[in-house]
DNA sequence: TAATAAAGTTAGACTTATCTAATAAATAAA
DNA sequence: TTTATTTATTAGATAAGTCTAACTTTATTA
């Protein structure tokens, strides 16, 4: 049985991994995603690789093994439909619910969240819009741009977001953006990318850094076509 | 806030209180209940006194304080509310419920355990028929007997179990026995009290050990009159 | 390519919760 | 009331997870 510490450790590399797009991860890099210095992500390192569940050479770069990959995906799994249940059942607000999901994640029955998932009638997206693994590891991946690549004058629907803080996600609110909200891309500043967009007919004005935190899909790219950089499309990939 | 550990130490304590009556616990018994060596206890002890949860004096006994004793019922409060929400919601069975709970009273929210209690409709018993508090650490106290003091010839209600573990749990259902269930002591031998019992027209023999596990209330008691050694009766107590 | 910066590692220390073994105090029994 | 037994305490050790400070390796850049 992992610890507590172990599965956050092990969220943490697949997490990296989903937000690079790379399977490699450093040991720094894994340090900052765990609040804790590098020295103690190196030592829980030795012990991940002695257990078999990273890939792991002195200096070298941090990779998932398939069982450690299965494990992290678990607690994602967990994480999200805990989520789903405090939003959908407890009526949680969108941005309490992600604290709470970090404790509820660990609790070891394998019973519990089968049920629980039955209970919420087998979701597939949580309250933030990212895919729910099902019991085979398998999620829907979606192949999104974020909102500061939509060019001006697109339109684009928000499927998630990719900051699930607290502070953020209130921030969210009060512009009136919300999952599946579509978003018209009015105006840009050459300068500082400070973005002028539209929903709901009301217009706001929104940085660059909120809008790189805004996961979106573009209409031509739903109808097959690509509109800009990315691909945006929605695919079922095998998790593991 | 309070660890893990702690948090089962409170409740430990507050539970042997429950069981014996008395407010005073030893170091021994302590630790028994908590499944670790005496030497453990009394290093916890130390820091709950610490931090003014117990009262403690070296050689002597271990009470509650005020705050600890409110910390503990809170803990009782979560783990009765998450035992009825697998029960009610998850369609978790009797006997599967306690090892769960266990995990789920450490979680840390209030706002959590307060729309758990709206959403399960501010439940008064948990599954195994024990009290839950509500949110002002008030209990509904039954003063009940077990199985083992109604006398031969009298009938009585089942209305909780002493012991919450899986094996005596799956035992009582085999004999077919429920919450709620009418009871009539048929015979009791002199030798070694095993009882015969009838349940919905069906005999069955039990042991004295399984009668001393089972609480009830007899009926006279309900309506009001005293048929043996303890009283029956259900009040409304302040928890703290 | 040599100097500098960044990333990663090691050693030693601390905290929490546990243990065993030895000791001390309180209680029960002869 | 002295002895035996039970109960409680202390001292020292261990494991998990963390830290700081010093050191090493790899990467960058001048």
């Amino acid at each position: 049985m992992l610890s507590y510490t172990e599965e956050n450790y092990l969220k943490g590399l697949l997490k990296i991994t989903f937000d690079n797009g790379i399977e490699e991860v450093g040991t720094n890099e894994l340090a900052i995603a765990l609040a804790v210095k590098p020295a103690t992500a190196n030592d829980m390192l030795k012990k991940l690789k002695d257990k078999e569940l990273v890939d792991y050479e002195k200096y070298g770069k941090i990779t998932l093994t398939v069982e450690g990959k299965k494990n992290a995906i678990e607690i994602i799994r967990k994480h999200r439909l805990w989520e789903t249940f405090l939003y959908e059942k407890l009526e949680f607000s969108w941005d309490e619910v992600h604290e709470v999901a970090e404790q509820l994640e660990h609790i070891h029955s394998q019973k519990l969240i089968d049920k629980l998932d039955k209970f919420l009638d087998y979701p597939e997206f949580d309250p933030h819009g990212d895919p729910i693994p099902n019991k085979n590891g398998e999620l829907k991946v979606q192949f999104k741009k974020t909102l500061s690549d939509v060019a001006v004058g697109n339109s684009c629907k928000m499927v998630a977001v990719k900051d699930n803080s607290s502070s953020f996600l209130q921030y969210v609110v009060k512009v009136g953006l919300g999952i599946n909200n579509e978003i018209i891309v009015v105006s840009k500043q050459d300068y500082d990318a400070l973005t002028v967009i539209e929903v709901n007919g009301v217009q706001s004005s929104v940085s660059q850094k909120f809008a790189e935190n805004i996961f979106v899909v573009c209409k031509s790219c739903i109808v097959g076509k690509s509109c800009h950089k990315t691909k945006c499309e929605i695919k079922l990939s095998k998790g593991r």
